[in-house]
DNA sequence: ACAAAAGTGTTGACCGTACACCCATGT
DNA sequence: ACATGGGTGTACGGTCAACACTTTTGT
């Protein structure tokens, strides 16, 4: 049995943020393109879907290949399929997005196919589509951010609340009230305070924190939506 | 030149809402399937994907296909690409989903495919996994209807505010407060005040107000978010 | 005059926001 | 002792949520 309709080639791209502690930056992980057209050029890690593979788990296999991660934040985004996408055929593409911890990041994997990071201040010129599809990228992290606890997947399992507020206040490109921020925050329930401090950034020392993974599941099967008030 | 990659069927699926004033309920057009397998069973409309077409083209000539109507509500949702998701063969299915006045269906149109309204309440079963696609849509409806102004798009140009809150009741599932409903839609100050009254359900007649779209895109442009507390 | 739906205001509770100082520590 | 970043509380104004009666008009 078959259908008499055109066939098309499908690849998976996949845009994969991360974030910079120490700088306060946003950055997207690249690589150099390895087959024509626009050979040795940037491009969003991404390949073509196999024959007999589920397009989730090319996205994984994908990530995996460039990052050797997996369970990591991994969701669909969006399709483009414009006839004219790819000057080397018709190529409908199938965009996932991925937030890592940036220290988890496989250098060794990610050497072989020559990746790495970019500022999103300094990034390159990339092939085809890919600067929209990063902007797409960009404006689902700030849509995303209030409404589900995403901030978590790029910041280390223990992090404290003033590198937290950077991540915000580098997502949203502008500085939050501190205090406000921390009972936002706090008033969720969702961070688990440790007994333990980061100095690596003061005397004093800020306590570290984790995400109640566990709990904001639990909230969400009952109905709760993160709301925060940034 | 060419890729060393599989091709794949690329198939479009529209998901088209309809929302009868007086019943108050949501209907989902639906059709006869013209093709095997699942000859003559109930599917989302849709079609497959031609080799020199956008797919946002392919989605506008499907629902203009079985609906005659074009310049509509009308985005993509998501895309299913299981390998085994349909047993003829691998075909990645890119969802769209739009919303239109009911009763301007073009009847003859949709005839000839043999397309009918189903209440959600009573739809029938569905091919593949279209049932799937149906879910995520009023998952989306429920989402986006507090945030976007796409209640309007389900309603007659001209509307009343009973109306309209009918349709949300309808959509949440429950009952708002009458007066605080009220107060929500008009301090947007979108909502045009018409000098007629549309008398057809009551004595007293309830005043016809028409949306303000102009406004809406002048607003948005300037930053502005729609956020109905509902 | 009455039935049936449309329309209208007020109050209390809570939440978001603005704002400035003390704390802990290593050097 | 001091410099550096971490941490804390309060008061005001606005917004959401709860609540019941009057208005209009066709019959």
């Amino acid at each position: 049995m078959t259908y008499l309709a055109p066939k098309i080639w499908v690849s998976v791209d996949c845009l994969v943020f991360g974030y910079d502690t120490n700088a306060s930056e946003l950055k997207v992980l690249l690589f150099k393109r390895e087959v024509e057209p626009f050979l040795g050029e940037w491009s969003l890690i991404g390949g073509f879907v196999e024959e007999e593979e589920n397009l989730e788990n090319a996205a994984v296999r994908i990530l995996d290949n460039f990052t050797g991660l997996s369970n990591v934040f991994l969701e669909q985004l969006q399709v483009f399929g414009n006839v004219n996408r790819d000057p080397a055929g018709r190529v409908v593409s199938v965009l996932y997005w991925s937030l890592i911890k940036i220290h988890d990041l496989k250098k060794d994997k990610a050497k072989i196919h020559g990746a790495r990071w970019f500022s999103l201040s300094e990034l390159p010129d990339l092939i085809l589509d890919h600067k929209e599809m990063v902007n797409l990228g960009r404006q689902e992290l700030i849509t995303d951010a209030k409404l589900k606890p995403i901030g978590f997947e790029l910041l280390p399992q223990e992090f404290t609340l003033p590198q937290l507020k950077q991540l915000y206040d580098t997502i949203y490109g502008g500085s939050v009230d501190d205090r406000n921020f921390r009972k936002q925050i706090l008033k969720t329930e969702l961070l688990i305070k440790l007994d333990k401090k980061d100095k690596s950034s003061s005397r004093k020392g800020a306590f570290l924190y984790k995400f109640d993974s566990e709990k904001y599941k639990q909230l969400s099967k009952e109905g709760y939506h993160l709301d925060l008030k940034i």
